[in-house]
DNA sequence: GATGAATGAGAGTTCATTCAT
DNA sequence: TATGAATGAACTCTCATTCAT
């Protein structure tokens, strides 16, 4: 018989990523996604029971992986300002090279569907205690871990949506994010 | 076109955003909506060219009223401390006041088809001179008015979300995130 | 706007009828059962809800139209003799004459789906009633009402199926066959 | 053909008659059945030809095990009562401890496509020749055979199903179900 | 203006069957 | 032999939209 194909899944997975991107959500029919990842539509229920839990399992791993690169970059060793720096810098970056990977997982999130309860990623209990730690050693103020998390992603968001008229180019716009975040955030 | 005595018009309204809130933009087809609204389906069509032109001027309806209802509370008179205030509380009100309206304009926000261009709701522009008077009096940071608006109305969603774990009250989160705010964006 | 049409819904009737006669209750598709009715496959689903719902109507009419059909042949003022005469020559006479119709409301009727509790058909109580006073005037014998009305119904449907060698007519059978009821229920 | 240490054909067998039993024979696709029998949908393939020569053969086989069961009690010594008896009693005893196989051979047999032409079991012949040695006897109703089998095998069915209201058991039912047969075929 | 009927197109999903191992 | 992957075809059903009244 034939062996269950990682690329054949794969391949589902950036199709999915890729329809999402071009037709919204809302458009990212089977059929499409099974076109462009060269399968019978049939073939995708193979891979998954059905297309919700197809949403979910992608949405999870990606998300996963979303964080996982961005924390990648993080080690004890820096200090709050250079943390900040690196979250704010490394989500926008991860956002602008990875358009399509986080277009949907944005939408994802948005929708009622899901992300019901908590994000069920592993790894923000390691970055909530990060965090802690800077609030302990009095660096960083001491706000609700959730509203530092708000401030945290939040507002780089912003940079990556087109606005009609801004003098400064996004690189300087990031910087200036970053500046603004660790304002609200560290003791000064 | 918004005839105050045209209830059909104004319950096909209410309908788009009681069905989203509840269905999903996913969700919502034209049959749920007239059948919510009370009316036939085809009774959409002569207030309506089509489905896309209902949700975008509906979209726009909305999103212009929440601006307005939250801009209401502005005024010239305030410091800027009290602008953040005003700004950041009174978004807040109006997502948990008017959560269907509110979760409509974020979805439809979200989706790939609209929103493309600027936000096309009058009423910014005034805010827009609010704050750089604010700059130009020395109070505000000389911050890009893109990262300021950001910062204005971004970091406050992360409250609307239900956050696995949090030890204080939503109304204790939204003080202090307007303090953090205030923090980031006003010059000691 | 287009007023629900009868003859519409009375076409996609008999074509579930003709549908399930030749391709079996299997093979029964909607667009199959569309295509036979000459109308659209989504109009279907105006007059019924869906497949289930269409078929248990349908069927519920017909057996009632079947019974209705045979019943009407019946008086209070038979013997008992003429009374099987008619229930068995006219249950023939309905299967022969209205052979799809049978073979539907036979097809319908053998699925576990229905047929679940009483036949829920008006008329089988009035039946009731003839054969119980028949039962207390002492012409019928005083078996159990279901074993009467077993005897009256099946053996006929032995005389529809083709069997291989039969020396006789199947007129001659049905003679017969109403011979051997009337033996087995009436008092010598 | 029927080999007997084939395990995994006859795990077939019973998992088709299960699955009909449980989903009925519209829902008995391969694959639920293939995973029933604990064997890929693929391996079904090796036994039959196709889906439809399938169920013939297992029909046939079961009608035949389900006719040769029943006659096994047969014997020529019998007299025409007994006879009666055993045939009907048994056919009710087999329809009761053999749920699943009744089921299945009911449901198939009302099917079109198949039970076209004789019933092609064998057994039956002997089974005829015995009912016309007592017709030559002059213990047994000269009446046609085919009406005899009707009489013999089908109001007993009427017993099976569950109807709403009956004053009397069902193995009470069998024993007057029983008389009346004998009363309809035996001479006085 | 307002309606419910009508529909072609397409949704998600399962099917019987074949293929490559 | 036996398998699970693969698929074209078909399934039930809903969609946005139009039509006739």
């Amino acid at each position: 018989m034939r062996r269950k194909d990682d690329l054949k899944q794969n391949s589902i997975k950036k199709a999915v990523v890729k329809v999402v991107l071009e037709e919204g959500m809302h458009g990212a029919s089977i059929s499409k996604i099974a076109k462009a990842a060269g399968v019978s539509p049939a073939t995708v229920y193979i891979y998954y029971e059905n297309k919700d839990v197809m949403l979910k399992a992608i949405y999870h791993e990606y998300a996963q992986e979303m964080f996982d690169t961005i924390s990648a970059h993080l080690s004890n060793e820096l200090t709050a300002d250079i943390f900040i720096d690196v979250i704010v810098r490394q989500s926008y970056h991860y956002m602008v090279s990875h358009e399509d990977i986080h277009h949907f997982v944005e939408q994802y999130g948005s929708c009622p569907s899901l992300s019901q309860g908590c994000i069920a990623i592993s790894g923000p209990d390691q970055l909530g205690d990060r965090i802690n730690t800077y609030k302990e050693q009095g660096v960083l103020m001491n706000y609700d871990s959730s509203n530092i998390w708000a401030m945290l992603f939040l507002p780089v968001k912003g940079i990556i949506k087109k606005t009609c008229s801004s003098d400064i180019t996004t690189d300087q716009r990031l910087d200036e994010m970053i500046r603004m975040i660790q304002r609200a955030l560290i003791k000064e």
